[in-house]
DNA sequence: CTGTTTTTAAGTATAAAGACGTAGACCGTA
DNA sequence: TACGGTCTACGTCTTTATACTTAAAAACAG
């Protein structure tokens, strides 16, 4: 078997270098590259290029979603493998969109991991049992209505001010517009987001990536 | 020098399958164990012995400050080590009352796990520069004030439900009791965290360890 | 250029939250 | 028993948030 170059996106420099060991113990895995972050990757891809890369679905700078994106620009024929958290759940559909074929829980063991790569580089598509789980206990959240209705980029600023505990008021003057615009934005706010309340938007806003705390 | 055993508890199994990879590879550690959360930690400390645990803050069962404190009841010589993100800062006291003595951020590389396992080994605390950096910038954050005014068990609970985005009409009748109390409650509870409004109080909660995502 | 979405803004209501203060009941303990 | 803390409850007033509607710029894609 032709031996894999793997790229490691993901924020936490421990991980990344946990993930390379575990990797480079491999026989079939080739070059391992890390990058802390979206940006990161996709600068340095054409210079190393891999079969597949395994991309953390939430960092700074950019995220996983928007690097599959791109990836997929420069390396038609890249594997992706998204490796995501409990909480990235509403993402999902957004990654499958962005050209992942691979998904694995943080919490997945190296077994896991090991199948994931030889399967995606097989162009099998690999989902750890506990994510597909997941997706079947929450229909609704994993529904393509929800993706659709995304929060525009003023939503999602509103929203981080509002989860930051900032009034409408205070945030009309942060941002220089009416307080009647926020309200309305918040209105909007709670109608995509099903919330009935300020606890549910911010609760809202963790779950789907909005706000890191 | 004498080996040293190390407790790896994290709910995150590549984390920890990564990081006891990397250790292995240093002659000074000798057993290191596992757990993926608190709970599982403290149910086996006794069985499994060790001079330095590294704890992960935010777990799912029971967190990392828990699990530090009954760690320090069991084995009262043993070393605590923080593995934490970005978002932990509010728990940094509480680690350090609960007994922790070196502070990483899971974001540091490996050579400053070797040196904070080291340090701690030698009674010396270690914190990583990122987090001093932090607690510097955000003062207020880490006072004592807010540690040592804790919530009483029905503000806890009342902030659960405020949490899930009940009323104080809702709360009161759910708990049987007039809303006035709850409102009572509420703004005892907005002093008491030092927060302006709900998005404030949902976000403590969650930073505290009264609310698990 | 045209249709769509986003962003902006406002009117008119009601509901809820927040900021003061006061005070009795209960419970463990010093 | 007396004290401190908690839990309960109420009054009043101000500020914020929520719900419903309408609509005009602005940005953007086909």
């Amino acid at each position: 078997m032709k031996k894999i170059s793997v790229y490691i996106v993901d924020d936490h420099s421990l991980f990344r270098e946990g993930l390379k060991l575990l990797l480079s113990n491999l026989d079939y895995i080739d070059q391992i590259y890390e990058a802390e972050n979206g940006q990161q990757f996709i600068d340095n891809l054409a210079k190393n290029p891999v079969e597949i890369a395994m991309l953390d679905i939430e960092m700074p700078v950019m995220n996983g979603i928007q690097a599959a994106r791109r990836a997929k620009e420069i390396a038609p024929d890249i594997k992706l493998i998204a490796l995501s958290m409990y909480s990235d759940e509403n993402y999902y559909l957004s990654m499958i969109e962005a050209g992942a074929c691979g998904f694995l829980l943080k919490n997945s063991n190296f077994q896991e991991v090991k199948k994931a790569i030889v399967d995606v580089y097989h162009d099998k598509s690999y989902i750890s049992i506990e994510i597909l789980n997941n997706i079947l206990k929450h229909p609704q959240k994993n529904n393509f209505s929800s993706f659709y209705e995304s929060l525009t980029d003023r939503e999602a600023e509103i929203l981080l001010l509002i989860c930051k505990g900032l009034t409408n008021n205070e945030i009309a003057n942060q941002l220089v517009l009416s307080k009647r615009t926020v309200d309305k934005h918040r209105e909007n706010l709670l109608q995509k987001t099903q919330s009935k309340n300020t606890a549910n938007l911010v609760i809202y806003a963790l779950k789907n990536g909005y706000l890191k705390i």
